[in-house]
Order: C-alpha cells, then structure tokens, then sequence
DNA sequence: TTTATATTTGACAGCGCTGTCATTCTAGTA
DNA sequence: TACTAGAATGACAGCGCTGTCAAATATAAA
C-alpha cells in the first residue's frame, strides 16, 4: 500500500501538499496539484481511512443501530436508505444490532461504537414507538428513526402514520367501501392509534361513520391464529357484512386472506382488502396482489442520515440543535385486492 | 474521551502496561493489572479502534460486500450470521453494496475497502452461482458466500442444494406423492440443476420414475405470470394430474398457490405443495401454511466468518491457504400444505 | 550474601495522516 | 529596482495506540 510519502516523493512535493491535493484545499498551483493527481495514479494511492480520522479527530463513520436483528425485512429499506445516502458522501457506516431484550445502548455492540468513535448514531426501532434515550447519549450525535423521545431532546424521522391511515380511508370511500371494517394492529401501538385516527378523519369529512375497528393480537402472543380467525369470521358472517377489509399490516392480511378463502370468500369480488406497508414479497406476490399503503422506509433512511449530517456540524460547530421530529408521509398503491363496489349502480369494476 | 494516557496516570503505571492489561498481554503482576482495571473502570476507558489499527496494521474490520442492495430480504440472514459472528469475536463490520449492474470490485465502494484497509472481505451474492474475481483481489483475504469461483482459487461456502431437492424428494416420496410435478427455478441456474439432481436422486434410489421438471422464467422477465399461469394450469388440467408441486422457491410457491386456487383446487386438499426456502413471511402466513426446505443462510454466514478468520490468521503467518468450497446442508420444515396422498387405503392425513 | 536468570515494567519510535505555523515564492506597487 | 502583501509550500508536532528493546525488579541458585 502506498502512502502520503511515496507520492510526495514521486511527485517531489512535501506530504503537506499531497494532503492538500487530496483534500481540495485552496492555494496549490494547478500544475502542482497535475504533479500530485499522476504521483497518485501511478502509485494506485488511496488515503487510509484510519490515519486520516486519528489526525483529524473525525471518524468519517457513523453507526446505524438497529433493536432487533441487523436488518428485519420490514425495515431493510430504512438501513438501505443509510446506506446510500452515507455511501454518496463517502461515509462509512457501521451495522450493529442490539441483543434481544437487552437495552441498545448498552452491551459489547455499543462498546463498539465508543471505541470507533463514530462521528453520529441513526438508531432505528422496528416498530413506530416511544423508546427512552440514556442521558449519557445525549452528548453524541443522535437520530431516531421509526421511534421518538417523548421527552423530544433527540431529532427523530418517522412515518406519517395518520396520513397512511387516511390515505387508506379516500381509497376505500372513492371505491364505495363506506362499509368497511378495520382489523388494526395491537392496540396501544402507536402506529395501531395514528392510523385509525387517519381512517377515521377520511369518513368524517365526508360525513360518514367510521368503520368498525378490531384489534389483533401482537403476532407472537398465544392465540393470535384462533383470534384472528374468530373476528375475521364473526365480521364476515355478520348480517351488515361490509364490502372491504382493511388490515393493519400486509402480513396480517396475508393471515386474513388465508382466512376469508378458508370461509369460501374471493377477493377482490366477494371482498375487497386493503393491507399497510407495501411489504413487497407479500403484495405483489398475492394473488390477487394487494392493495396497500406504502411506508416511506428508505426515504427515512435518507432523511435520517441527512438530519444526522446536520446534527454533526452544528455540534461541530458548537450550536444548539433544535430536535425536530419529522414525519415522512407514505402513498397508496392501488393493486387488485381493491374493487370499486357495485351497489349503486355505478357497475364498473375498474 | 479519557486515552490511554490518562489511564496510566490515573493507575501510576506507564502506558505500555494499560496496553498489556488491555490486551491481556503475559507478565503482568496482578496487582499491577488490578490497579489498572480499576483506573479503566473510574474513567470509562474504551481503547480507539483507530488509534490501534494505525499502530497494529490490522483494522480489525472485516468487510460484507453483496452485489445487489445491502441486503435483500433472501439474503438478509447470511449478513446475520456474519454479523452475529463478528460481534462475538469483537470484529467491527462494514456493510456494502455494489452498485447495480456494476462489478461489486470497483468504484468508490470498493475504493473504500482499500482505504479502510480492513482485514478480509465477505462477498456474498443474490443467487447460488458462478462468478469471476479479478486476479488483483487475490492478494486480499477473501471469502464467497453463496458464490464460487470456477477456478477454484477462493474458498467459498454456498448451501447444498442437491442435498436440498434430495430433501424435497424424500418429503414427497414418504407422503406417497410418487406423481408430482416441480416447477424449478429458472433453466442454467446453479441451485436450478442442483435441486433437480437432489430430486431426482431422491426418487431414483426408491426406483421410481422421476417428476417432470417444469422451468420458470426469471422473476423480472417480460411474461412471467403469464407463463408461469400457463405452465400450472396446464400441468394441473392434464388427466394424469399430480398430487403434488414442488416450487424452486417460496415465491415462487405463492404465486403458484394463488394460480391453484383460481383454478378453483384446494391446497392441500386437493394438492400439496412445497416450496424452498423457507421464506418465513410466506411460509409461516401463507394458508395453508407452506412446507418448505430451509436454506441455511445464517449458518452460511457464521461458516464464513469462521473461514475467512482462519484465512487472515494463515495469510499473516505466511501460510497458504487451501481453498475449499463448503457445502452447508438445509433442512425440511414440514407445515400444513404437504399431506399424505391416501390413495393405497392409507388413509391418515397426518 | 552474591550472582545468574526470569519476570515485570517503561522509554521511545513510529503507524499515516492533518493542523499549525514558519518559510519561500510570486506578482503587484512605489 | 526595491519592497510588500498575498499565495504557495514545507517542517514538524501530535492523534492514541502497539512493538521493540532496554531497564528495573523479583526470584532462584550458589
């Protein structure tokens, strides 16, 4: 490996100028710095990441901290959108998942991330929630994604859940579905209360009552299969049976759907679903493939490396951050599971 | 920050002894070390990682390369498994993607590789299959995951995917499914002619006539539902219809089953299936639930690491390393959507 | 006790770079 | 031509650690 030295030597300029050329400073003369862009070519010179954040005290890292597994399929998408955007500022990114049921900011993982001294910390949660953020982290370069402090002293990027769960809303309206039945998330669960508050506001402002909510159990609870088949069937076979679906995830309405065709149902033709995620695998694979809200994964991951630049150079730069919690609105994408309902006469079925 | 520096003065000793308490060096007295513990305890001393890896020469990082985005829902398990591995050897990891369409072993990912120096290098792909490493990679520490090189000149640790379909095979043979059918992954791929080896095998040592092997296309080709549809219905309306599908993968098994059950066919009533994979978002919601071979993508990436640490130690004594391709065995999950055929009066459904 | 040997400790250079500040060069002005 | 401000370049310390080797200290043998 070459170094700063044999290209000073080969171009015959001192270290300091090579450094500078490398770095784009000011003041050399454009045939010096031709001197030093061959010296550097020839010689196939890359800088050492490691010399260079000894001497200027800056890592050039930052650390993407997950609470579960490294990257759980729902939320590949934030810690791609890190990546890409660290990856277009030539930043290096450290991967570190916390044990399970261990805090994240603790334990040899974290030690980790004190001895890299990375230069700022993304911490992603796989589900919307609260979390509490240490004191002692308070000091560092810190964003939130997917969770927030409720204290409101870190920055944090999340879904606009209320606007998805509106979202869903115009879509069952402008198809008809004024009679539709909601199979939430657990209750309690931020996302779970955020977009049925959204769904809620969609029928309200046409003057429509809202539908009936039910929520699930937490996927890993005891009875969660015997549960859902229960409400899912008790919805269905009610008198007032409504014409659409809408569940609080796309893998429970993967569940649901397994469950209405099990009751001799079709979708979209018996019954229109509506899932929330847009988790690829499972809506485009469906058949009929799945119409649903899309979380905006990778434009948090963008944004939360873009807030967290920020966050570093104004503490850099010895200002005050102003913590921002920014929510990220997803869209609607409309696939087959959804009908226009032909009550009123309005025959199409789009 | 406290250093290295402040320990020392803090414990009475010089900096070279925190380093051998640090690093659990011999001779060191006892008491020595204890009073230096101490020090590093009422300072909250983290060694830094750069600082070492400038004076050591090794960064004590190793680094995942994949060649599509940083980790897709298949593969997220291989950078698991390296993950958790690093994590308990206290390795650090970079996570990186190549750029699509480009080789994964230039541009300014790779340039960072270099500049970060890290010790040995992961590269893991998409699909099981062949490909080229440039001659100038083989000075590097260097280990293919999923992946081999056909001149044999880097070890590689891929899935045995003959064993897999042998799996398959036996699964279908022990539920009296000897009429099946296998609708493979697409024709050239290496996990495609492995697994129907596997199959095959599987049946030829009963001394039963082997399934028809049926091709895909490949997922983003032009076509592929239609074909796909097209190749199901008319294996499913032929007189002599199988008992059974096999599906190269889980995916492939979704999209499969809803073709089955537009068809108006029940599954597993009427038709078992299986899949590949183990795919647990499909597998485990799909209903029925689907029985699948397991892929061993964790175990994959532990198996990596293993090696490629073995790698590094040998090429820092100045030994060659022998390379060798590991094949690591999957596994049956039987679920719900494979019964047995009660055809010969053995009625049990299981 | 003295001497030889093993164990424990420390001084110091140096890893490859950046930051600071001094020095040299260039060009503009009197 | 002489002088000066400003641009261009370089010398050198130091980031926090490890490795080498020398020094100090403890232990065993005579």
């Amino acid at each position: 490996m070459a170094t700063i030295h044999d290209v000073a030597k080969e171009a015959g300029v001192s270290i300091k100028t090579v450094s500078r050329v490398v770095n784009q400073e000011a003041n050399v003369r454009p045939k010096t710095s031709e001197k030093v862009q061959a010296a550097i070519k020839s010689l196939n010179y890359v800088p050492s990441h490691f010399a260079r954040a000894m001497a200027s005290g800056q890592s050039g890292a930052i650390a993407f901290l997950t609470d579960s597994v490294v990257t759980s399929p729902e939320s590949i998408d934030i810690a791609r959108g890190v990546a890409e955007a660290a990856s277009e500022q030539g930043k290096a990114l450290f991967f570190l998942a916390s044990e399970q049921g261990k805090s994240p900011f603790e334990g040899p993982n974290f030690e980790f991330i004190r001895s890299a001294q990375v230069d700022g910390i993304i911490f992603a949660t796989h589900t919307h929630g609260e979390i509490e953020v240490p004191d002692s982290l308070l000091e560092q370069s810190l964003v939130l994604v997917n969770c927030f402090e409720f204290a409101g002293r870190v920055p944090s990027v999340v879904p606009d859940d209320r606007q998805g769960g509106f979202l869903a809303g115009r879509l069952l309206i402008e198809s008809g579905h004024t009679n539709a039945a909601f199979i939430n998330l657990p209750e309690g669960a931020v996302a779970s209360t955020l977009r049925r508050q959204g769904l809620e506001l969609a029928f309200e402002k046409e003057g429509l009552p809202a539908p009936t909510t039910f929520y699930s159990l937490h996927e890993a609870d005891a009875g969660y299969d015997a549960d859902l088949t229960a409400k899912v069937q008790s919805i269905l076979s009610s008198e007032n049976r409504p014409s659409a679906l809408f569940c609080g995830n796309d893998k429970t309405a993967l569940k649901v759907f397994g469950i209405i065709q099990s009751m001799g149902l079709r979708v979209p033709e018996d019954l229109s679903l509506i899932g929330y995620d847009d988790f690829q695998v499972i809506a485009e694979l469906l058949s009929p493939s799945l119409t649903t809200i899309a979380l905006p994964y990778l434009e948090m991951g963008r944004e939360a490396f873009s807030v967290l630049m920020n966050v570093i150079e104004k503490s850099a730069a010895n200002q005050v951050v102003q913590p921002s919690k920014i929510q990220i609105p997803g869209w609607a994408v409309r696939r087959e599971s959804l009908i226009k309902v032909h009550k009123i006469g309005n025959g199409s079925t789009v």
